[in-house]
DNA sequence: CCAAGTTTCCTGCTGGGAAT
DNA sequence: ATTCCCAGCAGGAAACTTGG
């Protein structure tokens, strides 16, 4: 029977944006809560909050990025190590009981993620677990809310709606102070790791009622493939619009409640280095025409009361 | 000084590449 | 095909640390 410290605590917090191996949450404990602990001692810590329920473990198989050149000499041994491929290596992450533990010291529901990749998904997961902690950094900082919903959860809500609409990677909130009043804006995160062609994206990105904000790897052909392919889908989308107001000619139209958000406002990119440094506030998205933009603009973003402890809280 | 908790040490297990 | 080896995870035992 495990009694949960405070530490514990910290590394729930850490699971708590995506599942991590032992090396990260080594890495976040010494930078974040400023807690030395060796691999060996928090292995053995995991191993038991993983006995009684807290935290669950998964082992992959991890493959070295690509065989490397054999080598002369003395290098050809750290060669013949680094070729060696299929390391086994285990991702943590939290289980209902420690999203209680969370949950009931005030954490928000919001900000958690409880899920562990399915093997073909590792670095994906590893992108958004990224994203999430910079969103997370970036709220700590300014002190804006935000909620995010994650796939699984997506998931869970689609089939109780029976909805059969593509999910977004992250689905986000966020709640800005601006004097007295409010802005909220919703978007969702599609985080790329080069695995679908861009047409599927447009295509996910039309269906969606919201704006999307598409965040890249740092491939500049990558991002260069998405801008083809949605400006294409823009000029589609004018034929659609021009046909449209040919055969509504005459008609009385009914007033639409909800106007489908033109494509060319629905978008934006950006690269994930970018982002994780900057987050939504200071990231210079780039449109789908290429042009340079802020989701918040500059006027508004000088108003946005800054209240945020300014302690990066995980 | 004791007890509880933490860390170190050690051994076993596993999957897959390399050597034979 | 078989054996060997390796890195890393799991988990038990012992040593160590710390608060009362």
């Amino acid at each position: 029977m495990v009694i949960i410290t405070e530490r514990d605590v910290n590394i729930f917090k850490i699971l708590s944006s995506g599942a991590s191996d032992l090396a990260d949450i080594r890495k976040m404990l010494r930078d974040v809560y400023k807690t030395d602990v060796s691999p060996n001692a928090l292995q053995k810590r995991l191993s038991l909050l993983k006995k009684d329920d807290y935290i669950r473990s998964r082992v992959y198989a991890k493959k070295n990025e690509g065989l490397r050149v054999k080598k002369e000499g003395y290098e050809q041994e750290e060669s013949e190590k680094a070729m060696r491929s299929n390391v086994p290596f285990a991702l943590y992450a939290l289980t209902f009981l420690s999203i209680a533990v969370l949950v009931e010291r005030g954490y928000d529901h919001n900000w958690i993620r409880a899920c562990l990749p399915g093997p073909p998904f590792i670095k994906h997961d590893e992108m958004v677990r990224e994203v999430v902690r910079a969103i997370k950094k970036e709220a700590a900082r300014v002190g804006y809310s935000f909620g995010l919903v994650d796939e699984l959860n997506l998931k869970r809500m689609a089939s109780k709606y029976k909805s059969r609409e593509n999910l977004p990677d992250l689905l986000v909130r966020l709640t800005l102070d601006i004097g007295s009043e409010q802005i909220v804006k919703r978007y969702n995160l599609e985080i790329d790791n080069n695995t679908i062609s861009p047409l599927y994206m447009v295509d996910k990105v039309l269906k969606s009622k919201r704006r999307t904000i598409i965040i890249c790897n740092d491939s500049k052909s990558r991002m260069e493939s998405f801008l083809r392919a949605f400006k294409s889908a823009v000029k589609d989308e004018a034929k659609r619009n021009l046909i449209k107001r040919k055969q509504r000619k005459g008609n009385v139209q009914p007033l639409q409640q909800h106007e489908d958000i033109p494509l060319a406002h629905k978008v934006v990119f950006t690269y994930i280095k970018e982002f994780c440094s900057r987050g939504f506030l200071q990231t210079n998205f780039i449109s789908i025409d290429g042009e340079p933009v802020y989701i918040v603009p500059p006027e508004i973003n000088k108003k946005i009361i800054i209240r945020g402890r300014g302690v990066y809280d995980t």
